[in-house]
DNA sequence: CCGGTTAAAAGTGTCGACACTTTATTTCTG
DNA sequence: CAGAAATAAAGTGTCGACACTTTTAACCGG
């Protein structure tokens, strides 16, 4: 019984694992598939038309992303974020930004200077909070791969898609484009841009903590006070 | 063909993969297994009398230790550290150990106090490097997880035991424990345990900082130049 | 109608098998 | 004897099966 794949597109990775990783990522960050729900292989295994043994290594994967938790009998769950996490998410990624931020401000060049301002301008063009969002992100992740610092980029990547999960958590809230968020983050994007480009690593990295700092307290303020989802 | 098992005790888990996981490990953290080594799933298989599958998990399990890399063809290899590494690595745990020191610190009690106490004063009699690191990261392990800071710590996880590896090269260079290491070692972290224990956060998290850097130039000082092995 | 007992269902851990791909070896050929 | 082609060996990705454990559901006596 080969990919009957009821979902989406059939990309053809040569990966099945990868594939399955990327799908349930989707849609569990979209919140498509609520936090507690529970994920069983075999389930999983016929919905995607796969065995087990692919399902379990995107389940591996997904812990790995902190996305899924398992529990003491290896069940696994989509993992319920709390406003506790949401906070220890922005904590990480202050330290972990403004350290890249801080190695990627002493080998800035205009090539990347170029880069960003063009990515702000698209912000500036985006038409919903998830667009926007996207590119922030994206903006973001830039910084951390010209840091070169491996570990820096693993650990970031560690968090990346549990503040997605977040993100997309708060749009469903706040649905429309107002006009002030767009105006607030692309202004401190600005900021940023040109303290990355000062050639001053310590106020690169100081911008950035600032930068964050000031996007969580925006987005704790329509938060839950605990589980944002059973 | 159940246990063979040619190696080491069998301690009976209930998971042959974490079983496996940490034999391996272990092997490679000292050394036992050489940087470069190529590891694949059937030898492995064989040489623990199990199947494919948990191996294939050890070996994932590895990956996220940074203990072994897959190249483009899935192939896995023990990952050869290079001075880079080692500092990427020191780099690290500077980020992610003040930040954890500055968030114990403000929760500190005499309770802690106690214990890294005790811990140092095993410190005192340790009797050879091996040992003294063993306490030294079990210190440094007890103020991440007093943070409290799940994805710290997990970020902290993610290099403690290619920092072991690290540690484990530098002492196969020199053996014995000499006086100084030892007095440098223990005065810094009577030096630390008071700053965690001044009540003043952001003291504790420099210190620990400094602390680490110290370190670091000790033992990048008798790191070779590249690759520490191939 | 409830708590407890038993039976069915669902789930995980591990295994061995097979197809396909990559790597190593052997065998030709000039 | 070198180099190319053919062949063998080794390795990964995925599958389906089975044993054992945990959950869930059914059943029963009070």
């Amino acid at each position: 019984m080969p990919p009957s794949t009821p979902s989406a597109s059939n990309s053809n990775r040569r990966n099945l694992a990868e594939d399955i990783t990327a799908r349930l990522r989707r849609e569990i960050v979209s919140g498509k598939i609520k936090p507690g729900t529970s994920l069983a292989e075999p389930v999983l295994a016929e919905r995607f038309g796969a065995s087990r043994a692919p399902i379990r290594e995107a389940l591996i994967a997904l812990e790995r992303d902190g996305l899924v938790e398992f529990n003491d009998r290896s069940r696994t769950r989509v993992r319920p974020l709390t406003t506790i996490d949401f906070e220890e998410i922005c904590s990480m990624r202050m330290a972990l930004e403004s350290m890249a931020a801080r190695i990627a401000a002493a080998q800035w060049t205009a090539k990347d200077t170029l880069a960003i301002e063009e990515n702000i301008q698209r912000q500036e063009g985006a038409a919903t909070l998830g667009e926007l969002s996207h590119l922030d992100v994206e903006m973001h992740e830039y910084v951390v791969r010209l840091s070169g610092h491996r570990r820096l980029a693993a650990a970031w990547r560690g968090i990346r898609w549990q503040f997605e999960m977040c993100l997309a958590y708060t749009h469903r809230l706040q649905q429309k484009l107002e006009f002030e968020p767009r105006r607030i983050t692309v202004d401190s994007h600005r900021r940023l841009l040109a303290a990355l480009n000062s050639g001053k690593p310590e106020l690169a990295a100081k911008t950035m903590a600032t930068h964050i700092e000031g996007s969580l307290e925006w987005s704790l303020a329509q938060f839950p006070v605990e589980q944002p989802v059973a």
